[in-house]
DNA sequence: TACCCCATTGTTATCGATATCCAGGGGAAG
DNA sequence: CTTCCCCTGGATATCGATAACAATGGGGTA
């Protein structure tokens, strides 16, 4: 920056200011320094920028996996909605683990965010106390949790799962089963399935027809390998609920292939209302969570946060919407 | 820093070398210190030490799309071989813009990363002036560049098409149509279609069979909306190569709809080898990129270049694999 | 004409960890 | 017991941009 300061002949804090969006800088000036430092090949050196300024202009985002359009579509709106502000995001994966949630909560306060964003409400305690003392607005999305560490914007997985049963039950049908995963990694599909169980003892109903897939996230396989073992043990289900819609969506080839007819023999539900549960044939019932909406609304909560616009602690429920399809008559 | 050294009655120094990993501190002093910066609830700031060792462990990232499981496997397997070395991924996302990329690439260069990495081998002037002039090691992916920046790993987009045509004319399929993106946006889904017209010139065959489904990247809804549009306007395709197996899918879900057979009627082919294509009914003929494989390659060259184990520009190169599944004959 | 105000630019100290150089002490070898 | 070396820990200057305050100058107003 002296550099470019000596060729423009300015001050190093003029050049400084030309790289700021708002300094008071003449425009002769900035476009003089901003020849100079393209001359010189000069890039802007953030890590000084960062120490001084106390400022980073990182949003931390915690997600449990790169590779699922949901989340991605939550990141997505996230990021458009921070963008204009210049603030860029600083992404990890939890892989559906809260130890190593932990792990990356830390590393990630290390680079001083202005904010953290993390997806649900269960963390370890190590984890929880990091968040409150980080001194940054958190938001915990994808969830609506008892206690929240700070912000939150997101909905009950439980309840959304609650009403898929009501509306099977509403059609007369009773023999629901539900597909998931085998452990208790993957949070949201826990609440899921808890929501599922309480729903059908709300109505009376059994609630035992519960298929493990496999390790959370499960598969569009893991859910056709779970089919095969419902339409093999349980033969007389009417209706199954996934946990997600890649694993109904597998549960429905499984369908396919054994020449099992969906919804006549059997109705299928999924989770998340991915592209491929409105184009796939039968398309599939699901609910539609909303996940560029959680993005969109976190972003502008942390922009109002970071305003001082918003004091306290805000708690935006989103409503999921239940969307009936050919899956389920 | 100052605060932990005085309660656990050391210098400031120490405590910097007990959060290093492989810094000359006794077991006994490292421990009184973790301590008692636990106690304080002291978290590391690396904003100070990323500015005083010129070091701050990032590996800058470009994708065209957060929401694409091919990059996202890419970055995953990226991610897991930087990770034990404690580098971690900055990501952006360029939206399938060489303009949105430039902007990009200068964001992330400001952060002072240890390497970058960038998907595909188009870039504007001023992306590859900045890449140049980074003085980090520089990888291009998921593309064979002519004039490489710096490293490769990557595979031919065109060359792969081309062998997915080769597959059908020994088949004595010869009308065969594409199905991709209206506009040059996506450069791997220009370079796919450019392979797909040599390779039918080269068979003498004609070329001309080209859907274009709308701004890439094309969606399942415009796969099938492509598809809908090839089978009114040329009823005698034998087959059709997809640019991507999401298109793909969709084209398939529209033969479904309307009740053509595939591949009876009409052979459908994919690219990417997502998940979906292995499981769909029928299965997709697809080409395995080895995605996953392109981000280990990367992470691990990223790293002999970083130890100086690899000196000189590296071009590897994946070999796309041809997946025969039921959706070809 | 005199004065004030605001826009623009400059000066100095500083953000917090660490590179670098240095010192003390304990153990091994002779 | 001495010598040397290695291990551990300390002192000081520094990375590069910028917050905070100061100064300059030109235009508008009384």
């Amino acid at each position: 920056m002296a550099d470019v300061a000596r060729v423009a002949g300015v001050s190093p804090m003029t050049v400084s200011r030309a790289f700021k969006r708002d300094a008071s800088v003449s425009d002769a000036t900035r476009s003089a320094i901003l020849e100079a430092a393209d001359a010189l090949g000069y890039v802007f050196d953030s890590t000084a920028s960062n120490l001084r300024s106390q400022r980073t202009d990182f949003v931390a985002v915690t997600i449990p996996s790169i590779n699922n359009a949901n989340f991605a579509d939550t990141v997505r709106g996230l990021s458009e909605g921070l963008k204009e502000r210049g603030l860029q995001i600083l992404l990890g994966y939890t892989d559906y683990d809260v130890r190593e949630e932990e792990r990356l909560v830390e590393q990630l306060l290390r680079r001083r965010p202005e904010a953290i964003v993390v997806t649900g409400g269960h963390h370890t305690p190590r984890t929880r106390r990091l968040l409150e003392n980080s001194g940054i607005p958190v938001v915990e999305t994808w969830d609506l949790p008892v206690a929240p560490v700070g912000h939150v914007v997101g909905f009950s997985n439980a309840a959304a799962v609650h009403a898929m049963v009501d509306h099977f039950v509403s059609l007369a049908i009773t023999r629901i089963a539900f597909i998931g995963g085998d452990a208790d990694r993957d949070t949201r599909g826990t609440d899921r399935r808890a929501g599922f169980i309480s729903a059908m003892r709300a109505h009376g109903l059994d609630a035992g027809r519960l298929i493990a897939a496999g390790t959370p996230p499960i598969s569009m396989k893991e859910g056709a390998d779970a089919m095969g073992r419902l339409l093999d043990t349980m033969p007389d289900t009417q209706a199954v609920i996934c946990v997600s819609d890649l694993s109904a969506f597998g549960a429905l080839t499984e369908c396919q292939r054994r020449g099992v007819s969906v919804p006549g023999q059997i109705a299928v539900a999924g989770f998340g209302n991915y592209e491929i549960a409105g184009i796939c044939v039968p398309s599939l019932t699901t609910i539609n969570p909303f996940p560029d909406e959680i993005g969109k609304r976190t972003a502008s909560l942390i922009l109002d946060v970071l305003d001082g616009k918003q004091t306290g602690s805000a708690a935006i429920a989103i409503k999921p919407v239940l969307i009936r399809r050919q899956s389920s008559p």
